[in-house]
RNA sequence: GGGCGAUUAGCUCAGUGGUAGAGCACUUCGUUGACAUCGAAGGGGUCACAAGUUCGAACCUUGUAUCGCCCA
């Protein structure tokens, strides 16, 4: 049967992917036939994740290198899952139900609730599969795993093969509990008000925004005075009066009423007047203004605003250093949704039990000034913007606002200056939660905590000594710069949806850590206990895929077969989020790294670098892609656009041009198939006919480049060498070139082509492989009757053995001989269809060989008829500038004497600038002396025949002005 | 402010010391028996700038400029 004359991609895929899962396979050591396992752990996406275009480049890759090793016969396993993304899932499926008018989460309540989550995820979390599986990645489905199987409420469908995932969850955190590695703490945590929960540094995102800077007076207590000096750099007075209060800028004015303390640098000789003394602040009822102490610390920066900063502990990061330092309380002013307090006793009860400790005669542990709260009654329950509002109002209307004078147009048009509170505009940076996009609230909050500290030295080690290494470079440096600072991981999360901490306490507030309830309430001598509530951290169990996939705690097979893994590919985005961690965990857990190489990538981006977003409707669904180019379409894409390190940019143009590449390869085969030059037995074929020795030797060399790409992770120059190897030297010129001797060669010669043909075109199938699939799975059950399914076909071992350098030189000549012959027809205006004669003089043995070996592929190609051997060139001959002959086309009739001029001296031009530089380099000694002697070698055999080059185009450029 | 990276053809990008490359776009020609999702032939670059190292620099070093990302 014929075969069209394009691939049906989307009939074709569908038909492939259900033949190999009936095969089973991607099964994990499916076409083993080595000892040697190669493992990938797929980055598992959310189980609420619908593929987009960084899925379908990451796992592109991923996919190439476990088919490749596939083929080598490696104990493969692509161990494919999912994550169960606390937030993302607990968002998404409250979403659902507002939108289906069911009861909310807090009416449905926490069992409730966590089955519908359950129920979703049965019903969507396997929609990214079926993508992944669009896209022809051969993982091991039947493996698939979720990082929360095992846990309460899991009714077990599907099939994931871990359901003692949450196990090693729980185990592991028991464990590291018990070693000390985590600790509860109260501590100031990123707090989401829109969610309810603490969430990590990393998942923070700061981002610049128009803010305001507020400068209020700060007045000292009893009335107080100090004269306030300011000098310029020589030290002579600028400015010097008398105070009665300091100046503060802040851009949270709300949170002054959890005010501390104020800070001065040390050496900051405006305010060493006042330091030690008590100041007032500005806001709440005046019969209860607070008074905080004026102290010293080194954070301050003198140079910027008045110099001295207001210090909230409970509510910044860098006031609660500060706090810490100095032993100043941190009252939290704020509710779990970022409204301002309303509990606890009233305010004037609360500001005396304030004012006590800063007069210094009354101490608070942190619990203690946590209860207590300082809102004024007008403010409790405001939200805390709307509290901000207030709260400049009330300090402007008091006149406790500094003020600067400002100019302005009267009703006359008269500029006057009128006195105007001081308020900076200026951007400022302000955390958001990566997921709610509201503005985080530094919170103290009691939380649970991995000492990072504890566990970071054998992760920065094990990349030190390069028994992990991470690709591109950058990224240790990277990596290196996060672990040398890291800061305790806050792993608790206020959340329904994920692993419940293995927590219980008593009545009296003591804890008891166990896997179990029952062994905490033996711990507990038999109390009753309640449950900590909180989640853990998404990315805490995820970064134990690793081992959890792999049935860890038990001592499983796959534990000791593919335990460590190979190879990690993912986005640059998360290594401290993921990599780092499953690096520290694994090491602190098994004692091992989990993986040796990281492959690090950046995000797709669209073909102008923008990042794909919603808003800006420039996303590119790789489905949609899928269904219109093919999956390799877009698999080679991905590769050809991997370059290390490099910025990935997607356009619908460059895959396009590689779904050509698809037709060209499925039509070069056609071609084949029509010639009755397929299905070859995988053998080296013999060969005889220098082009045939030629296009084996190509192929020997465009196999060793794969491999050392795809070794190297050079996906791009694997994908490179490819489209160059079939596009460039199998279609361009062995198919050509097999014309000939397909249809009017002797039966040996015809038999060796088609013999060769079959091979060349079923290596180009076998290679390609890893990156296209399905057209080269289809063309191998095409082409031929087969043992194996193309993916458990070996990959071929051959290499240089394979090229013979008489052939290559041989066909080179050929191939330059063609070339320069369509290159003067074309632009001496030679119609594309005339067939023209050829002269020759001067005729080396060696190009005389070469000529008459090749004469059917030459004449054919340049369309010329006879070559004349000739002692002169008749008049109006066009010389061909190629080595080891005069060739010249006899042109008399259709030659411009003008235009083959400017043509010779443009070649001249060209010849002499390449002269030039050679010369220049090998008559200078110190060249000769200290280049390696190849290369001065090669430039003397270049220089030669250049030269030879320039004495036939001088020639010719002579006899041309004679005419 | 700190860290990392980039700057090469009109565009998108490869290129780790030895003759500057690819794809796309562009121009001209083409119904030659695989392919018009194609073929042939062309035009197009001071490798950001400056200094240095070297026989030799797109590549190594230093500085400058511009842009990008991450972290404060």
């Amino acid at each position: 049967m014929a075969m069209e004359k394009t691939f049906n991609a989307s009939e074709a895929e569908p038909r492939l992917t259900a033949m190999w899962e009936a095969q089973n396979a991607f099964a994990a050591g499916a076409n083993r036939s080595r000892d040697e396992s190669f493992t990938i752990m797929i980055p598992p996406p959310n189980v609420t994740g619908a593929l987009h275009v960084g899925h379908a480049f990451n796992n592109t890759l991923q996919d190439i290198l476990i088919r490749w090793h596939r083929m080598r016969g490696f104990d493969t396993l692509w161990q494919p899952g999912q994550d169960h993304a606390g937030i993302a899932t607990q968002m998404q499926v409250e979403k659902m139900l507002a939108a289906t008018q069911q009861p909310s989460r807090a009416e449905l309540g926490r069992q409730k609730f966590l089955e519908k989550v359950w129920e979703w995820k049965g019903q969507y979390g396997g929609t990214i599969v079926e993508q992944l599986k669009r896209l022809g990645c051969s993982c091991d489905w039947n493996r698939n795993a979720f990082t929360m199987a095992g846990a309460e409420g899991d009714p077990r469908v599907g099939h994931e093969n871990s359901p003692n995932f949450h196990d090693a969850v729980i185990k592991v955190f028991v464990e590291m509990y018990e070693q000390g590695l985590i600790y509860r703490g109260k501590r100031l945590v990123n707090w989401d008000p829109h969610f309810e929960t603490a969430i990590s540094d990393l998942e923070v995102e700061n981002i610049e925004v128009a803010g305001h800077m507020w400068h209020f007076k700060y007045p000292l207590a009893g009335g107080a005075t100090y004269t306030y000096v300011e000098k310029d750099e020589d030290g002579n007075v600028t400015l010097s009066e008398e105070r009665d209060y300091i100046s503060i800028a802040t851009t949270r004015p709300e949170t002054m009423l959890g005010d501390g303390a104020v800070a001065v640098h040390p050496d900051d000789a405006r305010y060493a007047p006042i330091v030690g003394a008590l100041c007032e602040i500005p806001v709440g009822p005046k019969e209860h203004r607070r008074l905080i102490p004026i102290i010293t610390d080194e954070y301050p920066d003198m140079s910027f605003g008045s110099g001295a900063v207001k210090i909230t502990g409970a509510h910044d990061f860098n006031d609660y250093e500060v706090a810490k330092r100095a032993g100043i309380p941190l009252y939290r002013l704020m509710d779990t949704k970022g409204a301002m307090r309303a509990d606890g006793a009233p305010y004037d009860a609360a500001a005396t039990v304030a004012l006590e400790v800063s007069k210094g005669l009354k101490t608070l542990t942190v619990s203690e000034a946590d209860a207590l709260n300082l809102v004024p009654e007008e403010l409790r329950g405001l939200d805390r913007f709307e509290a901000r509002k207030a709260v400049v109002e009330q300090i402007t209307s008091e006149g406790l606002a500094v003020m600067v004078s400002e100019e302005f147009n009267d009703e006359d048009g008269e500029t006057q200056t009128r006195l105007v509170p001081y308020v900076e505009n200026k951007p400022i940076m302000q955390p958001f939660g990566d997921r709610s996009k509201v503005v985080i609230e530094p919170m103290l909050t009691d939380q649970w905590f991995v000492d990072a500290e504890k566990v970071v030295d054998p992760a920065l080690e094990a990349v030190r000594s390069g028994e992990i290494k991470i690709m591109p470079e950058s990224g240790e440096k990277t990596y290196y710069h996060w672990l040398e600072n890291i800061e305790p991981w806050c792993i608790s999360r206020q959340l329904w949806w994920g692993h419940q901490i293995p927590v219980w306490y008593d009545a009296e507030g003591h804890y008891y850590c166990a896997a179990t309830e029952a062994e905490a309430i033996e711990k507990a001598g038999g109390k009753p206990l309640e449950r900590d509530p909180d989640v853990l951290d998404t990315w805490f169990s995820s970064g134990l895929w690793p081992i959890g996939t792999l049935g860890w705690p038990e001592d499983t097979d796959e534990m000791r077969r593919y335990f460590p893994t190979d190879v990690l590919v993912t986005g640059f985005d998360i290594l401290f989020f993921w990599v780092a961690r499953m690096i520290m965990m694994q090491k602190a857990v098994v004692k091992e790294i989990p993986f040796h190489t990281v492959y690090l990538h950046q995000l797709v981006r669209d073909e102008k670098g923008k990042k794909m977003s919603k808003t800006t409707g420039n996303v590119i669904d790789p489905l949609e892609i899928v269904d219109e180019f093919g999956a390799d379409a877009l698999r080679f894409t991905n590769a050809q656009m991997a370059a290390l390190g490099g910025v990935l940019k997607l356009s619908k143009q460059k895959i396009t041009g590689y779904r050509n590449f698809t037709t060209k390869l499925w039509n070069a085969a056609r071609f084949a198939e029509m010639h009755e030059a397929t299905g070859s037995d995988g053998a080296v074929p013999q060969a005889e006919a220098t082009v045939n020795k030629w296009i084996i030797g190509e192929t020997a060399k465009v196999r060793e480049t794969v491999d050392a790409a795809l070794e190297a992770y050079r996906f791009n120059d694997a994908a490179n060498a490819l489209y160059a190897f079939v596009w460039g030297k199998v279609c361009d010129w062995y198919v050509e070139f097999s014309k000939p001797l397909l249809m009017d060669a002797d039966a040996a010669t015809k038999a060796e082509t088609q013999a060769v043909m079959a091979w060349v075109i079923d290596q180009c199938v076998i290679l390609l492989h890893p990156i296209m699939p399905f057209i080269t799975e289809e063309l191998w059950g095409t082409l031929g009757s087969r043992e194996k399914i193309l993916a458990h076909t070996d990959w071929p071992t051959y290499g240089g053995e394979l090229v013979d350098a008489a052939a290559d030189a041989e066909m080179n000549w050929v191939i330059g001989l063609i070339e320069e012959i369509r290159s003067v027809r074309a632009q001496m205006h030679v119609p594309a269809g005339l067939k023209v004669p050829v002269v020759v003089r001067d005729m080396s043995a060696e190009a005389k060989a070469a000529f008459e070996g090749n004469e059917a592929l030459i004449k054919k190609l340049a369309r010329m008829d006879a070559l004349h051997g000739v002692t002169t060139f008749p008049k109006g001959t066009a010389a061909l500038s190629v080595t080891g002959a005069a060739f010249g086309l006899p042109l008399a009739d259709v030659i411009d004497v003008g235009e083959e001029k400017a043509r010779l001296e443009k070649t001249l031009g060209k010849l002499a600038k390449e002269i030039g530089g050679m010369r220049g380099r090998l008559s200078n000694p110190k060249f000769v002396a200290s280049a390696p002697d190849e290369v001065v070698e090669e430039t003397r055999a270049n220089l030669a025949e250049r030269e030879e080059e320039e004495g036939l185009m001088k020639a010719a450029l002579k006899r041309l002005e004679e005419i």
